[in-house]
DNA sequence: GTCTATACGAAGATAGAC
DNA sequence: GTCTATCTTCGTATAGAC
């Protein structure tokens, strides 16, 4: 409610507010490209030039709702090249797991856009991401790397699939990951 | 060339024909849905008014397309459920491996749409291709299903790396598929 | 059959009133 | 800050001349 004394932060950017979270729900459930800054609009019950007004552009609302999630999957990645050889690739895997279970949501919400290309500010998320197919391969050869590749691929396509409960995402990962990489 | 005599079928049919060619080219390399008819007409040296007298419209022309694909498609997923039940899941895998490899460009022209949708002319060619993952599953129970999704998912984003060579695509789809579900 | 011109709608974005 | 109205671009599709 709006603050009856003392500071003057609590009212204002509540819209802003309320944007970010609808388009980042929307995002989430229908993917980033499909979804119109007139359904950001309505979803937040205001209008399309109040979304602008807020946000310079769709691709600015992405970045600021996306920006958790990056710094998280920066650290991992940063994380994970510290470690030695030999425990890298066990590690990877599991803490690739936690972190696709977690944000499985970005599978569809980024499904069909060129983040280098559409969202330059994303472009640093999308290098660190690059490694993780030599950090899940375990060697450097062209054929684990070509394993790890599909792993990768094949786990991304199962984080699209919204009927699955994390539980059982988990489990699945799990199970192909090490199938196909151990 | 125009035919000085004889019958009077050459000649008629070519724009059309041109048209098609292109349409097919364009979505093998960039999809169908990031291709517009202005970009079909501009391959085919027509206007995009030639396109549409050609075809009644844009879903028309994957439909032609995707025709002598479909029908292989849905011979190989018939063929499949008549072997006996323990060869099923070995043929499976082989057979889909080869359709998969020859028409690995569909991975790439269909990403971004959905077929049942708009499409429809294609919904029957959809439905045999969902029977795929209870063929290569090698089992009814959820655990085998999930794992064939998951190697049928990788299998499809393999097969959308335009870098690769057919041999090679071939190479990681035996390893993967049989590391996987054998 | 093929063209130019145009209608129509969706989407991102801007202008200016309030 | 928020709105309505408008602009622009692009894509599909149609109308009508040739």
């Amino acid at each position: 409610m709006t603050s009856t004394a003392g500071t003057t932060i609590p009212l204002r950017e509540r819209t802003r507010r309320e944007i970010k979270d609808q388009a980042f729900a929307l995002f989430m459930e229908h993917g980033y490209a499909v979804t119109s800054i007139a359904d950001i609009a309505a979803a937040a019950g205001c209008s399309k030039a109040s979304v602008l007004y807020h946000f310079e552009n769709k691709a600015a609302i992405l970045s600021e709702v996306m920006e958790p999630t990056a710094t998280h999957m920066d650290a991992l990645v940063r994380r994970l090249v510290t470690f030695p050889p030999e425990q890298v690739q066990e590690r990877a895997i599991d803490e690739f797991i936690e972190v696709a279970v977690r944000y499985r949501g970005l599978a569809v919400m980024l499904e069909g856009i060129q983040i280098a290309d559409e969202i330059p500010s994303l472009a640093a998320v999308a290098d660190s991401c690059s490694l993780l197919p030599q950090l899940l391969a375990g060697g450097t050869d062209a054929d684990r790397l070509s394993v790890a590749m599909f792993a990768l691929n094949g786990a991304i396509a199962e984080c699209k699939d919204q009927e699955r409960d994390d539980d059982s995402l988990r489990a699945v990962l799990q199970l192909c990951l090490r199938r196909l990489l151990l």
